[in-house]
DNA sequence: CTACAACCATACACCAGTGAATGTAAACAC
DNA sequence: GTGTTTACATTCACTGGTGTATGGTTGTAG
């Protein structure tokens, strides 16, 4: 019963978005074909191809889901965390990020991008991982900074050093519970750790 | 001109094995196909099916070949700095591993098992990874104890929480190295990161 | 009210890849 | 030396997936 409302068009290119969301996340990219996505959705490989080019191309889309509310995230907890001192802010924001992260929808697409799909000649997955990595490690490093002209940090302690060790604890901590999401608790395991560390960061007042 | 005699049968399952590295390397797993191979070995397909049973098993073979330098390595960093101090031991291991991966066949097997491969139903590359992470683990864990009862550690650092954030940090600069291999140097980067941790960690002296 | 175009279903040809069956020549046991 | 088995090459049948072309129904602009 084609033609559609053009709501209507939108929300079968949204439900096949979450179709191959879900399938991606269950049997891999590769081994998902468009026949699938497109009956998991109630609908046929016509749609697809009416509302994508292909299936890299489908990919794109899905990975624009992803980028937009990551960007959101790092104003969102300058704005909340604006009025704390440097080094209490970036803590913050990495809580934050763990209670976001854990979403099941950020959790799924993360877990295609990292362990559901392979590189590719069309579709690089290498690529968007070091956009969002960049642009962590920026706002980080502007940070770390504030905090050493605060006298925050340890005097041995630079802040680009201080970066590149929380980048590598992050990003070993997502890895690691991207692995087995549903063995624990991303914040419960992170939380203390990044604690920790900056607690050792810390220059002790006094 | 068959039949080889068994060594030359030996020779051509390790190409085989060779050229699904390198092919696997370069375009995916799944992109690759059993033909390819077969042909980049100087072989045809009937060699593959005669060593192998399916791609899946010729992968698993594939990560036999890494499963076991990896199991030696830990030894070989006992046996070599078994008389250093546990701290020092731990920190030493670290930059040996860095030494080590930076290897092209360590490091092309391990892009495969964590950039190029999907996960599988019969062939599970987070198996793996998580095997390695267990026996890393437990290892680090069993030195920073021996560290903690030197009172090497800080006193309010207790020796699981070391472990914890020594493997988060190793897991994030293992991964950021993978995404770029060619980029930057894997010791050049990682060397002071660990080293900058384990000063924090330290306990000072006096 | 009508003509067009959006939105999707259906049908088609086509190919790459798999797996198993069969062929075969030489290595090895005896 | 002969038979058997090894170590492949070759062939064939089959499947699943892709891309495109075409058809059909209905919103929607004018």
């Amino acid at each position: 019963m084609p033609r559609r409302t053009k709501a209507e068009a939108e929300a079968t290119r949204e439900a096949l978005l979450d179709a191959a969301e879900s399938l991606f996340h269950d049997k891999g990219v590769a081994r998902t074909s468009l026949e699938q996505i497109a009956r998991h959705a109630g609908m046929t490989r016509g749609a697809v191809y009416w509302h994508f080019k292909n299936k890299a191309d489908l990919f794109h889309a899905l990975l624009e889901r992803v980028r937009l509310p990551f960007e959101e995230l790092t104003e969102d907890i300058e704005a909340a965390h604006g009025n704390a001192s440097p080094l209490e802010c970036i803590r913050l924001a990495c809580h934050e990020s763990f209670q976001r992260l854990e979403q099941p929808s950020y959790q799924r697409i993360h877990s295609i991008l990292i362990h559901r799909c392979e590189f590719f000649s069309d579709i690089d997955p290498l690529e968007m991982q070091r956009r969002l990595s960049r642009e962590c490690f920026g706002a980080m490093l502007e940070k770390f900074q504030q905090a050493a002209q605060y006298d925050q940090l340890k005097a041995t302690l630079s802040p680009e050093m201080a970066t590149e060790l929380l980048q590598c604890c992050l990003g070993g901590l997502f890895h690691d519970w991207l692995r087995d999401p549903q063995n624990h608790s991303l914040r419960e395991r992170g939380g203390p750790i990044v604690d920790t560390l900056f607690e050792l960061m810390r220059h002790d007042a006094g």
